[in-house]
DNA sequence: ACGTTAAATACGCAAGGCGAATCAAAACGA
DNA sequence: TCGTTTTGATTCGCCTTGCGTATTTAACGT
């Protein structure tokens, strides 16, 4: 098995973990990971704009306005435009919002938050920054695209 | 931002890449990662059961069904109901599924293979144990039974 | 021979996601 | 200043994964 398959095997194992993980939020507290995640960001910077939203968790602005729309039915938040720039959309925190978000489980479970707060801290660092490391060698386009030395992705098209 | 946030971040944007390349997958060569995933295991396998697939890789028999209807339908696999016993249905590749095997691209982003493969072995190594780890981590129940030796895991219960 | 159990499917449902199209408003440019 | 772009958000249509709960068909135990 080459190591790119075992890398991706891990992941595997990692995506499918977090998803369970968040159906089983979802039927807990009636709150999914991506929704947690939303939840989170608006109580941290109240007012927060959708555009903003999308590009701190990477999804496109359609995706986000749906979830929006599943949590506003929920009454977890609310979206109110500026008037100062009636594009834009800040979203808040209702009263239940706000103490759904203190009361929220963590996004990952207990078991791992707890393994990994057992870490010791350069392990920790260690281990954030290879995945960051990951994202941006995924991460498509934000790699600047290769200059003119590249001959091969102009073949290639 | 505390350090399990920030991996959350990190493995949501990696999530996202591997999942728009299952899209672009599917879009090129009508194969998403699960589907990919099951083409592997009955190419390995041939005949396998249902229920074997589901166990493999851990989802319920009703979505490996509704899998395998999709990839019957592009006429990737074939179902053989078995005549000794005939609850059981065997999964096949069809002529088709065989090429598709052989041909189908890897999972990953060429140019993520490029960059990766351009890393020290240590590097890849080092990159690998790290997701490993994390997935085991955050693997719930399937940690089957660490040995004796940890002590840990005794504590954790 | 009859009830129990196992394998697969059918059915219904929800969420996450995307792109393309649309609409409104702001910014820009000449 | 008046078009033209650009930007922000939403709507629409569509797909897959994934589950649970029946339902059917067949094997098995006693």
């Amino acid at each position: 098995m080459t190591k790119d398959e075992e890398l991706l095997i891990a992941l595997r194992k990692i995506i499918r973990a977090i998803d369970m993980r968040s159906r089983e939020l979802n039927k807990q507290v009636g709150l999914t990971g991506p929704q947690l995640l939303i939840l989170q960001k608006v109580g941290k910077q109240p007012g927060v704009m959708v555009r903003e939203i999308a590009e701190d968790i990477t999804l496109s602005a359609a995706t986000v306005t749906s979830i929006l729309d599943r949590m506003e039915t929920r009454d977890l938040v609310t979206r109110i435009r500026s008037t100062k720039d009636k594009r834009r959309v800040g979203v808040f925190l209702t009263e239940h919002g706000t103490t759904s978000l203190a009361s929220a489980p963590l996004p990952l479970q207990e078991h791992f938050r707890e393994r990994f707060s057992g870490l010791e801290q350069w392990e920790q660092s260690q281990m954030v920054a290879t995945l960051q490391r990951l994202a941006s060698m995924m991460g498509a386009e934000n790699v600047d695209a290769a200059p003119v030395l590249e001959v091969g992705s102009i073949i290639g098209k």
